[in-house]
DNA sequence: CATGAATGAGATTTCATTCAT
DNA sequence: GATGAATGAAATCTCATTCAT
């Protein structure tokens, strides 16, 4: 006999959960942040939250994955547009500057940051932290840098490797600050600024 | 009634508490790390914590306070030694890179990336991020650019409040994720990358 | 509306989730074993349980109930195959003994001390245990010394009951003492002991 | 700087609790006890006794380890007043016939026929009770018998292990049975047919 | 001032039972 | 009848804070 409702269903309330987790987690912090609080946000109930997930840990490493994964995946393939080197590190950029105001974003640029706090005090999430800053990040980079050697239009002596460590750790840095000071923070001007910079520092 | 120890006895002993709550929160994080901890890690007893701070968010507070204060303190006093704006710009990245593998600085940089966190979402705590981030962080940059302006070292155009943020996200960005990665980061090497590019940018 | 199914089949389902009942309460207990754990070793789903007992106690008692009468209606049956006291006596003793090593048996042991504990916190399932104890343990062993008594074979003066009592006490004893230490236990050999010593002392 | 409180503080709160967790565990059952029913019934607070014991299951074998050895000890002293096998095994069914009707001895019956259950699924506390049972139980036994063939008071052949592994699973047996069943079970003459039986069949 | 036992609110998690499909 | 997702009461345990000694 088949399964009562159907694994679309499960799927969707799954992200239905992860979605008001992300918003409570950003408002309080994942540790502040009570299961009773995602009950009230959600209105789905506290045992329900638990057939879907085993823990308040599992949300958030959920959260965690499907965040990285979706946002990278549509980030590669929007890159496919531009066959230039200098315009692809240029469109991420714009694709950060974009997010200015928006709250879902700032929300998760918090949780993101403190996952990886989190993360990085557990063994086995920072070896997922260290594998994922590999496949998701630098890699994206690297490969515009070497293409870009290819065709001329980069001409920096510079390790790619550092070139994309110090690239997110730039983004990291720059939007973790805005999500923390918000309107006081100039986030657009100083993406762009950040974007001239380090496109000039790899011609 | 008089005083039953000095006022030297209470600062020490208040320094003490601090430094060894600055390894608890680094080590399990703030909300994880317990008053137990640090009972347990300083040798000092409950109560004797408890005289000296009215509770676990004061002693936070009072962490983060001496800490930016007296390394922002250093960091400016040692600038008057150089009187070019570029060399002390450099100064102030080579005194980052030497953190390189400095087990404290880096619990420091967690605690303090925690604490930006737990502040972004407390209005009170959140004004004094941002008066921080004013006094102490961004007036230090802005008068180094504005004096290679006059002096020509500096030529860019570019708005010294946003050059200033965006030096501070960059060595936020950078510290944090070393901090999270350790080894696995090429810590040296993207400081010094992104020094250059900085510099470069400034010229 | 008449019924959906057969009476006959909804009496081998009802079976069927007691017997799978048995060996999650023998391996976790009663209370710790979970409607889950049912679930899961029967393959019969929740609802369906549900549907055959109103509840996890019920179950427990049907359980103990079925073990209770069936075993003992087949032991009577089989002591009329002897017309002996003492061998009727020492038959019982080697039906327990040949038990050694079954696990379907020492789970049924461990249930079934569990569930006198349970059942004597409980007014009407203690009022159900004494009955018990009357009708389906202690009246065969009365029956079997008061016709031994009769031929002659059994000439000791004890009280009946006393002597009903105490075989029981012993088997149990002795059964529960080998379910819980299992191999560390000479069960062959104590029960074989207690039975020359019980059927000595009645000659 | 001397503990705020004595030792012998610590140790007569730690006994309270057992003795109010005995009371609570013999009327509901370990699983169905609470730490709130121990909370209401010995009034002391909920974290008082996580100070003292740090989980349910610690109460649970801590009651249990303490009420065996002191029971033993004070047995095995008492034994000593005597120094005739038979008197000594007849000594030990009277010490348990004496028991008749006392609440406190009964809830520690019951409470001790399930941590045997309890125990016997878990690897380390069976290890624990088989220890035991050996250590404070057979050992006495085997003693007074090996003491009895000596002084040839005793003539049985049989193995001293079997019959101490029987004597006890005969007072197990027989003391839980009136535990369950109380005023509906002749203990005392039960008690006394079990001496009489065990007694003969020595000598 | 120092100490650490005591407190209890509150957090996470479990699970028997219900009920819509 | 069968299914298993949903529910929420209740259980265990933690920990910041207090306060008597």
């Amino acid at each position: 006999m088949p399964p009562v409702v159907s694994d679309e269903y499960r799927a969707r309330k799954r992200s239905e959960i992860i979605e008001h987790a992300l918003i409570c987690f950003a408002e309080k912090g994942f540790q502040a942040a009570t299961i009773d609080d995602i009950v009230k946000h959600s209105k789905i109930s506290k045992g329900s939250i638990y057939t879907y997930f085993k823990s308040k840990e599992e949300i958030y490493i959920a959260l965690m994955n499907e965040k990285t994964v979706s946002s990278t995946e549509r980030l590669i393939e929007e890159l496919t547009k531009y066959d230039n080197a200098i315009e692809k590190i240029s469109f991420i950029f714009d694709v950060y500057k974009m997010q200015a105001g928006r709250g879902t974003w700032m929300d998760t640029v918090k949780v993101h940051t403190e996952f990886y706090l989190h993360a990085s005090r557990d063994p086995e999430l920072r070896q997922l932290l260290i594998d994922r800053a590999e496949t998701y990040y630098n890699s994206v980079i690297i490969n515009i840098i070497e293409e870009g050697k290819k065709t001329g239009e980069i001409t920096s002596k510079s390790n790619p490797d550092v070139l994309a460590r110090l690239f997110w750790s730039i983004i990291n840095g720059v939007g973790f600050q805005y999500s923390a000071l918000e309107e006081q923070y100039p986030y657009e001007e100083v993406i762009e600024e950040a974007k001239e910079m380090f496109i000039a520092s790899l011609k």
